[in-house]
DNA sequence: GCGTTGCGTTGCAAATCGAGCAACACATGG
DNA sequence: CCATGTGTTGCTCGATTTGCAACGCAACGC
């Protein structure tokens, strides 16, 4: 229904380049450049900057860019609505969450949505706890679900429960028997880490920042499965809530000891969204969904 | 820079006929049918029920209408804020008004707005108190005059200032002296109306209802120009607001006597604006001017 | 009853617009 | 100085949109 100009435009302004972009879109260079020059000449006033290397936005542009965004969000809502005239809840619902979501909770609250919502598609995206409010903020993302972020602007916290830091190990581990455990008593044994682009540090305070700089680890690694796999064999300990490993907490093949530091133990994991747009109506229903899943899972 | 068939399906919509829409489109029905049957075609549902008279929105169709309406106007907006990035305001701001105010009051304000914005257009249709805010409901008009109105849906109170109602007529007159008078006081007189179709209740309550019912007018005109003429060849009495007499009350040709009773006398005139919208970047600073002077004329 | 008038719709031809290809101009980095 | 990245342009072809004229249908008036 509307101008394919939109959406050049706003994948010209994301990826910084028409000829990237056209690659995105399946359109040739040319095609997406004249909808570019089309549209700067409508309003009289060049919307990007030409650079050696690629397109960047004016600030004109960056309006057109706000518009293109929040009509193209629009529509799609229309479209739910529309379905849903018709009794089905439908359109496309992407989460943006933490890694270790994605192991048992994000798929099993998914699978019984898509069991109520056939017609709904649902896009999980695992990023960092700093990428996820990213990209709430930036409006790509419907749903996050990362640790409640320090006051940010463009996202609305819809619910958040309890969810500690705890050090997790084999139970033969010198440490399992512990009822608690603080970051230095952590010091002596071998160190699994996640790997923590730096900017960590808003979420789990310097405390946690200061001790991986004083402890070198045995293996850092971006992705949770390579560390439980480690786990399971013993190899260290690792820093974690409990979320992604509940099957193994609950046969007992792995422990969790909670972190009496301060900020650590008081942790909190937060379902997010974009506050600046009106949600999809799968959106809402979605997030309604995840808010009863962590209720569930905090009881 | 949007596809032509929000601008058609909006025109149709509001027109509720294919061929009077193509009209006032200056497109030729044929064209602007397709269009309808081809978005139609894309949701799979119709947006229109057939009649023999013509087109009336069906659900779906609402749900799209609104999506058209927020693109467009939105659109409206990204191009005054582009202007504005220029240094100039632009755009176009409709405003609804009293009759009574397009006298001396808006003619005023809005010459010296166009001479700060010279590249703003003004648009000013006069009207009755409830399509006032009927239009400003639906988002017609930008901005709205008139009498303060009973809560009402999608509409923001900018701005309001007392208002009393007087009985206006020449200094000659019995009741020319008085420095008070009650509806009652003036039965006796001749009286000219203004057009009151029926619905005016809202605004004036049930008293000047009855009065009007029980005493009948020598002339009733809808326009201020006509009762005015009369009132100075001292045709009788005439209920108004001081706005639209500014000019001869100033002068002495005309004098206008306080109505005592309870809501005449607390009538108030409120800028108002729709509320479900961002209002355009020059109907804001419009607004902004027509509150001060507000403000200047209470004073 | 039957013509008239309004409505939306459709076939067809002309015009317009958008897309792809290949080439160009320019800047950057090895 | 060439290789590689960028945006841009001439040209051609195909898809889309438009206008005109005609059609089918329902309502109204005489």
């Amino acid at each position: 229904m509307h101008a394919a100009v939109l959406r050049y435009f706003e994948a010209v302004a994301e990826d910084g380049s028409i000829r990237r972009a056209s690659e995105r879109l399946h359109i040739s260079p040319s095609a997406v450049n004249r909808q570019i020059l089309k549209i700067e000449d409508y309003f009289g006033t060049p919307l990007f900057e030409r650079r050696p290397d690629g397109m960047r936005l004016t600030d004109a542009g960056r309006l057109v860019l706000r518009h293109a965004r929040a009509t193209l969000h629009d529509f799609t809502r229309l479209r739910g609505e529309i379905d849903q005239l018709r009794g089905v809840l439908s359109g496309v619902v992407t989460i943006a969450t933490l890694d270790s979501l994605t192991v048992h909770f994000l798929p099993d609250a998914a699978g019984r949505f898509i069991a109520d919502h056939p017609a709904v598609q649902i896009r999980i995206v695992a990023c960092d706890p700093m990428e996820i409010v990213h990209s709430i903020g930036q409006g790509n993302a419907d749903l996050g679900l990362t640790f409640s972020p320090t006051r940010q602007g463009g996202i609305t916290v819809l619910h958040d429960i309890p969810c500690p830091m705890h050090a997790i190990m084999r139970p033969d581990h010198a440490l399992a028997a512990r009822t608690a455990l603080t970051l230095e008593d952590c010091g002596a044994s071998r160190l699994l880490y996640q790997d923590s682009s730096s900017s960590m540090q808003a979420f789990f305070g310097p405390e946690m920042d200061a001790f991986k700089r004083a402890h070198e680890p045995a293996v850092i690694s971006n992705t949770l499965a390579t560390l439980k796999h480690l786990l399971l064999q013993g190899a260290g300990v690792a820093f974690y809530t409990r979320m992604g490993f509940t099957e193994e907490l609950a046969s007992g093949r792995l422990v969790a000891v909670p972190l009496a530091d301060e900020r650590l133990s008081r942790l909190r994991l937060s379902l997010i969204a974009p506050s600046d747009r009106l949600p999809t109506l799968a959106a809402q229903a979605m997030a309604e969904h995840l808010q009863e899943a962590l209720v569930r899972f905090a009881a």
